[in-house]
This record gives structure tokens, sequence and C-alpha cells, in this order.
DNA sequence: GTCTATAAGACGATAGAC
DNA sequence: GTCTATCGTCTTATAGAC
């Protein structure tokens, strides 16, 4: 990956190099978006020059795909389950596995369905098949009507933000709160 | 507002114009952000010259202002009334109050929340109150433990989302998807 | 009210030294 | 692996003619 890999303690050093630059940039692009965040901003809250940064990666969509590379395979998983035919996946397992995909990468949760700028590089590449929509409409159910389309977007929000504030207020998703986002969402996809 | 007014029909044309720039403006930062949009790409849906656009509105960031200002001032109204006391303001009302929002400035349902690229212009300019916030803690009650907060935001999300999608699938929020996207907000705030 | 032309700077990205 | 210097392009915004 790295060219002519001289040493192992200097190949380790870029590895953490490349490691601090998917943290910043996650943070910037989720705090001002993809277009909102520029390589020089990027570089110095690293605290080195651009052409340093352009060393590790190729270019700005390079660490937007670095940093929604495996999301999206596992939002590709998903999508598979939703199309599954029998036994049909159930809600639960379908906001269930949204909300671990949200706790797995604020870029994902952030980008998707969010910021448009990136999102749009985000479905050329790796969503062209609209698998969101996909998910969407397994949850609203065959032939669904406008109500039942509006229940399953509105719990999706629901599971969405809920693990986002979640994780905000805790650091990382517990098992007990997992559960109650969970039956927020399905609360609101489904009357009791 | 228009320099030197000359007739009244040219006048006329003029805030046909600025209609049509905002109109324009307010579709593409929702499609692609207000950071990735720029000045040429609203001139040239608009079928004029960048200098055109600048005798309707003195800078980028005006035209976002004159999609903001009065989602805002209806949200300052609303903060209003979740900081009120006796009556304390209900659920109902303040989510109630949010989906007449969001229904009303598809740019406001867009930015707030969702574009932190504008958002962070918008907080400066409108909100430095965090008047979101304000209404959010009115949701989840005094003193209110995370699993409470988490719902206040889902049940956010929820409203926003379900709004969106409505006003998508039929173009306008009928009494009776308002009814519904409400009743779903609200069962993500509280179990039933 | 709209145009062409252009200023002044930020942007993504590269070259070449160390 | 990081630097300085720079390229070409795109950006917001303005000047001045019509």
């Amino acid at each position: 990956m790295t060219p002519n890999p001289p040493e192992a303690a200097e190949q380790a050093r870029g590895a953490v190099t490349k490691e601090r630059i998917l943290t910043i940039a996650q943070e910037l692009f989720c705090a001002r978006t993809y277009a909102g965040t520029s390589i020089a901003d990027i570089a110095g809250r690293l605290g080195t020059s651009k052409a340093a940064l352009y060393y590790h990666f190729g270019s700005k969509e390079d660490i937007l795909d670095a940093l929604l590379a495996e999301p999206a395979a596992k939002l590709a998983a998903l999508a598979d389950l939703a199309a599954r035919k029998r036994p049909r996946a159930t809600a639960e397992e379908l906001l269930g596995g949204l909300i671990d995909l949200f706790a797995g990468s604020t870029a994902f949760t952030a980008i998707v369905g969010n910021d448009a700028s990136a999102h749009a590089e985000y479905v050329r590449r790796y969503d062209p098949a609209g698998r969101v929509e996909l998910i969407l409409d397994a949850l609203a159910g065959p032939r669904a009507s406008t109500v039942r389309k509006v229940r399953a977007r509105a719990a999706l929000a629901a599971a969405k933000e809920g693990t986002r504030t979640a994780l905000e207020a805790e650091g990382r998703l517990s098992e007990k709160m997992r559960a109650e986002v969970l039956a927020g969402a399905l609360r609101v996809l489904s009357r009791p």
C-alpha cells in the first residue's frame, strides 16, 4: 500500500498518520459537509502541509472513500436481507441492522440522507442500486400507501437520530440504549 | 428595495426574477448543500449571468438569508411557546408546530440539522440561543435522562422526515397526513 | 436589469527538494 | 514522509457598458 516500504517503524507511523487523517476528515465532513471542507482545513488540523496529506491519499474523494467503503458494504448486506423472500426479514432485523450501521460509522450517519454533496458521490460509487430505498420499501411493505411510506421514512430517521444522540451522550451505544432506540423506531413504524 | 424604481411593470418583473432566484437556490441548496452550490450554478439555471444575480442579491449569504428569515422567526415563536411555564406547552403543540414549520419551508427542513455548512451560518445569524435545543429540552422534560433526550431527538427527526416524505409524495401536507405524522412522532416520544 | 470582463483569492492537486 | 512553491481551475464579487 505504502510505496517502497522502508522499515516497520516508519510504516507504522505512516499508518497512524493515515488514521489521524480519517478521524479529522470524519469530524470535519460531519461538521461542515464534504463540499464545505477543504484539504487545507484537514491539513491545518493535522499540523502538516497539504502535500503531506496527498502522500497518504490520492485525492479528496479517496478520503471519503476510505470512510464509507466499509459501512457501504454492510449496507449492501442489509439490503440483501431486505430483499429476502422467506423467511421475510422483520422490521426489527432491518431497523436493528441500520442502528448498528449508524453506531459503527458517524461518517455514514452524517452523510447518508443528510450531506447531499457527499451523498451524490456516495450513491455514484457505492449505491447505484439505491439500497437505502430498498430497505425503506421492505419496511413499508409491498405496494405501500403513502402513509406507510411516510412511517417507514420516519422510523428510519428516528433510528438514525436516536442512535446519534445516544452515541453523543454516552460515547457508545449500550445494549439498553440500542433496545430503546429500536423500540422507538418500531413504534413510529406501526401503531401498537 | 429596488434602487431607483423606474416603472411598475419593471418593478414587477424584478420581483418575479427575485422569486425565481429563491426557488432555484432552494432547490440547489437542498440538493447539493449550501457550500456545494455556486452562484454560477444558480445563474446557469436562471439563464442569466452571475452579475445579473448580484443585482438582486448582494451576496450568496443574502440568498440564504431570504430563504431562512421567515421560518427562523416562526421557530423563535415556537421556542417562546416551549419556554412557557403555565400552561406548559404540550408535546402535541411543539411537534405540531415543528411539522408546520417543516411543511412551510423545504429550505429550513433541509438545512436545520442537516446541512452543517449552512447550519453554522444559520445559527450565527438567527439562532445564537439554540432554539431547536430549547424545544428539544421542552420535549424531553426538565432534567431529562439520556433516554428521554434520545426520544425527543428521535421524535423531532420522525416529524421532519415524515413531513418531508409526505410533501414529496403528495405535493402538500394534508390535514390527514399532518395528523398521521404527528401521531407517529408522539409515539416515539413516549410509549403509549 | 442584464451584459462582458476581470479582479482577488480559495480550491484540488502536482513537482521536486530534502 | 514532509516540505515549499506552484499550476490551473473555480469561486465570490465588482466595474462599467448598454
